[in-house]
DNA sequence: CAACGTTCTATTGTATACAATTATGATCCG
DNA sequence: CGGATCATAATTGTATACAATAGAACGTTG
């Protein structure tokens, strides 16, 4: 992507997840392109693409606002994704080369070592578990894959809550990813695809049990 | 959408659609505003949202071309498809209303006319077999869904072989909705997801043997 | 004072000019 | 003749000015 259109793209969106706008806030684009440093017209590019992502969304009357899902919503959500990375794991396990499972233990090293210390070190375990799932899905080798996950993953909700994800969950991520690189190792589709929902749905479980406590206070 | 930049969609999509640009097919920002007789801004609009719907794709040097996908990628596209409708059904059927049933019967008969005649009538099947997959699409009442379904359905292919279809795999596409609509009535959603991706799987099999053929001319 | 209509303002949409980048083709040298 | 290098042309990217549209504020009138 361009230079512009792309910073604007990476600063809004940085903007949003990382909690300058609340869920539902309206923006303007005159503001996003105060706060991305160029003008419009590349803002509007960045937006479409954040629009795809399902980050922000355009009331009937064109207007910009951060996005926000009801409960339900973010249910289907992780339904949605499970499948789609399930079926990204089952096809990847059966392209997946030597090389890049030294690559993945490489990743998972790094993560567990991350999550496994008195205060657990929530960007690099975000990256290394970002790094992780990008490299399965791009082995998975479906374009369409590629294009459609991203809509699914990292909505506003993911990251606001990363932190929030006990130590246990955390550990257990690193686990369900040894378990996946054994699924891989073992070039077993099928094994691959169930690692890999049971994976997700636990992270939606998990998420669940932290919205439903943030809704107490 | 906005009057000029929905024109523009609109006239690009049916130029590459009805057989205007041949799939690979290189274009230029300017053409498409030629053609659809706006200026390049709404056009780079339109476009944005044809590469959602992956019928253009952008090359590594930026350029745009129309798609062109491998036999592997389209039977990948089926899979997929096959999931997110299935998936869509099951949805669909714990939401339909009685209301619904009709106006998908109704569409259904209309269907079934147009394929049973001694020469049927391709425009009015490809248009009920839309408004048909919409409506379903709609009760299954996922903005996510709806969002990622699109990029799926319709690919150039699709159209392009759509009046090679024989008029038995049209009848039987009506039988197949018929069978939906019981599911949909007897609220079984298993049923449901069961029926639609046998009926997507038939329709890929149908269209890899028309694609067979073509290729030994 | 409520409901309607009218102006004014804010916001998004479009066209155009120009900048940056990428492909193309010519030229030179080995 | 093959390949590298540079100039030129074609194409995409960005900024800005203006047009169209939606929202808000205000006043008028029944």
């Amino acid at each position: 992507m361009s230079r512009a259109s792309d910073t604007a793209y990476k600063k809004i969106r940085s903007f949003i997840l990382d909690g300058g706008a609340r869920p539902g806030m309206q923006l303007t684009e005159e503001q996003l392109a105060e706060i991305s440093g160029v003008s419009r017209t590349p803002v509007r590019d960045a937006v479409r693409r954040l629009e795809n992502e399902m980050l922000l969304v355009r009331s009937a009357s064109k207007r910009l606002s951060v996005a926000d899902w009801s409960d339900d919503e973010i249910d289907e959500m992780f339904t949605l994704r499970a499948m789609l990375e399930a079926h990204a794991a089952e096809r990847a396990a059966q392209r997946m080369d030597d090389e890049n499972l030294i690559q993945l233990r490489a990743i998972n090293d790094a993560l567990t070592e991350a999550v496994n210390q008195p205060e657990p070190d929530i960007a690099t375990f975000l990256d290394a578990n970002r790094q992780f799932h990008n490299l399965i899905l791009h082995r998975a080798q479906s374009p369409r894959l590629s294009k459609l996950l991203p809509a699914l993953v990292e909505q506003p909700v993911v990251r606001r809550t990363a932190n929030q994800y006990s130590q246990d969950d955390l550990i257990q991520s690193g686990v369900d990813h040894d378990e996946l690189i054994a699924a891989f190792a073992a070039k077993d589709p099928k094994w691959a695809r169930a690692v890999m929902t049971s994976h997700i749905r636990r992270a939606f479980h998990s998420f669940s049990s932290i919205s439903a406590q943030a809704a107490e206070n």
